[in-house]
DNA sequence: TAATATGTAACACAGTTAGATACATATTAT
DNA sequence: ATAATATGTATCTAACTGTGTTACATATTA
């Protein structure tokens, strides 16, 4: 199971809970229950992609790069699951069939709605609308 | 890389090309390339959601079990993506901490509605509008 | 200069997937 | 009846992936 996704919205939704203040890998590790090397090789995705910032040394660790609220599910996914494919084709189909020769193309074609679909939909949450979503539970309960 | 959309999704638009006439896992092993076994293992799975109808023997083979344009590329993928998770969940965040003890949940809700997109978007397209597609590229071509 | 923290390389282990062989069972044709 | 054909499924493998782990060079702060 590819969990990167998960752990990597986890990461940045810790970040947003901490208003300001960095965090180390191993604190990060604490709350995700993992190892901090783990949560430094998501956060060095992360910040290539422009989403988190890190400091190097004594009190320094990991911040958001920018508001919590411009930064979406989508632009997570796509810092994150750099190879990523819905549906992956098989490879090399018989092209002496009809079919085998094209299905490919047709496939791509009809799978491209689906995962922009998808994209749109990852869009439309925030990572402040996870750490508000969070709050609620606590409030309500 | 796990092509048994793609490949079930080919079986299926082969059958529907055939016109009734059974095809034998050796002759659609032969279309997408690859080996036998790993086209029966699939057809199990479609015969098992009721998508098509395998015959034992001499001139036997798979059929389609109903109209290719009653098919959809959502029954596939429920018939063969058993255990499908879009973005699986890590496991056993820290329950002490407010994130880690919060986080499945949430993402769990806002994932639901990025599924469900995805879903109705590959309820859209048919087995037999892949056929066409395929028509449509040899008439244009 | 000591302590803290990142960034990345390297490795082990478990789990997944495609492909391959084998064979019992069912169906058809002769 | 018997041979030929085809499915359904078990088993094994090799390649690949993902997580967790150790290790260490580098950067920053106190």
């Amino acid at each position: 199971m590819n969990t990167r996704f998960a752990v990597a919205t986890h990461i940045l939704t810790f970040l947003q809970s901490q208003e300001g203040s960095p965090a180390s890998s191993e604190l990060i590790a604490s709350s995700v229950n993992t190892n901090p090397t783990v949560i430094r090789r998501l956060l060095s995705q992360l910040t290539k992609a422009g989403l988190t910032i890190s400091q190097m040394g004594s009190g320094g660790g990991a911040l958001l790069a920018r508001s919590g609220s411009s930064i979406t599910l989508l632009d997570v996914h796509r810092a994150i699951d750099e190879d990523f494919t819905l549906f992956p084709l098989h490879q090399e189909p018989n092209p002496q069939c009809p079919v085998g020769r094209n299905i490919s193309k047709v496939l791509r074609g009809r799978l491209a709605t689906v995962e922009t679909a998808m994209e749109h939909e990852l869009s439309r949450t925030t990572i402040a609308d996870l750490a508000t979503d969070i709050l609620d539970i606590k409030s309500a309960g």
